[in-house]
DNA sequence: TAGGCGTATATTGTCGACAATCTATCTCGC
DNA sequence: GCGAGATAGATTGTCGACAATATACGCCTA
């Protein structure tokens, strides 16, 4: 039988429920970068116990979301611009790796349910003139497809389930909204064109681009707030 | 004060310790590839309790050693062309990239260290002429080495904790010995040449190649074994 | 008054038992 | 005889309590 990849794969067990919604919080910032982590308060707060609250907290730090010492204790990870070229310079190469294999591996039936994800987009872009595009999540992301598209598992994993939050962290903490919604729309069109033409060596350059550019964006909006 | 990288922090609670060893089991095929893990089996023998028994099998699930499914256990993993062509696609890239940033940022006593290992292995493989060059662990690792020197702490957990023992059980167990082992050293010289002489564009280019050259090595070990 | 030390508290790591779920076997019906 | 369903067994997920470790506070000394 067919198993899903685990990314994708919806909660069976408490600790995938609670680990959704701590996800979700420190993600969105409603448990502030930085902060302690406490097992029992979280326990009591997502009333259950510490064995599927410990669970939650192990992929919490396989997505880089916490970071844990033994014996002291996990603490909220704290957004950093070193912190972030880093993991951009991973995404970059990772990205640029997937829509390569993308434009080898993906359906044409994938390719154009991609581009009416596209259209979509464009839709309630235009609909809602000042949203951030980048607020879109899971598997309605542009990334994300592209990803899943390369085929390759380990690549998904590390992308999808372990870089994944992080960057939308950075992205959502940050405030993506801004000149660059409208561009990064147009590039996100070039790149499933390129894949489209299963045109590798260009699909991973303009990914490349892409990311580089979202970074430099990010990083702005860094120094702004750090001073 | 200063954190160590997980990597290479050394166990301190029961879980860190019995997930070494089960590491080690799993990576050497004492535990049989595909066999189905009990966890009150694997308790008994390691005489602990399921609680640290299951935070190891946690983090052997994120270096893929393991594969879960909730509510129906854990299985070793099975070994095959398409794993591994996947896993080699991902190393190319990553230890491309790694090779670039430590061109960049290795400093000139982290390169005579390595330097300095390479020699020491020449010796111990001219010395035990038949022994295999790859059975070499740990930090005395080249690729280890080069991993860490790249300083982008992202890449180094995703290559030295989630990829690492995965890659070595396949050199294990399909034991990479015979006339690629000589060469092999010689491409270990070349690309600590173009790291030490700051050409980023270069190591990255022989890196990947020297990756390509060994995968393909263990790819006719693989076909030889299948028929 | 500042710094180091020892104790008190709180937190994490580990344990054994219970509940929920899955797998395998047996029985029944077609 | 073969397949579907029910039941028994085993395994995983979860719980609450205990032990080991780290943090925080107060005390003593210089």
């Amino acid at each position: 039988m067919y198993q899903a990849h685990p990314a994708l794969r919806q909660p069976v067990t408490a600790a995938d429920r609670v680990l959704l919604e701590i996800q979700r919080a420190i993600v969105e910032g409603d448990i502030a970068p930085g902060s302690k982590i406490s097992e029992p308060e979280l326990a009591r707060r997502f009333d259950l116990s510490r064995a599927p609250l410990r669970e939650a907290l192990a992929r919490l730090e396989r997505c880089h979301l916490i970071e844990r010492i033994p014996n002291a204790g996990a603490r909220v990870v704290r957004l950093s611009t070193s912190g972030l070229l880093a993991l951009y310079q991973l995404r970059e190469n990772l990205e640029g790796l997937a829509c390569k294999l993308a434009a080898e591996h993906m359906t044409d039936a994938e390719i154009t349910e991609v581009r009416q994800l596209l259209d979509q987009h464009l839709t309630s872009q235009r609909v809602r003139e000042g949203e951030s595009y980048y607020q879109e999540a899971g598997d309605l992301d542009f990334h994300y497809r592209v990803i899943l598209g390369s085929k390759n598992s380990y690549l998904i994993n590390i992308l999808c389930d372990e870089l994944y939050y992080l960057v939308r962290m950075y992205r959502v903490q940050l405030g993506m909204n801004g000149p660059r919604v409208s561009r990064a729309f147009d590039e996100h069109k070039a790149i499933i064109n390129a894949i489209a033409n299963r045109d590798g060596e260009l699909a991973d350059l303009l990914m490349r681009r892409h990311i580089a550019a979202s970074r430099r964006n990010i990083e702005q909006q860094l120094e702004q707030m750090g001073t």
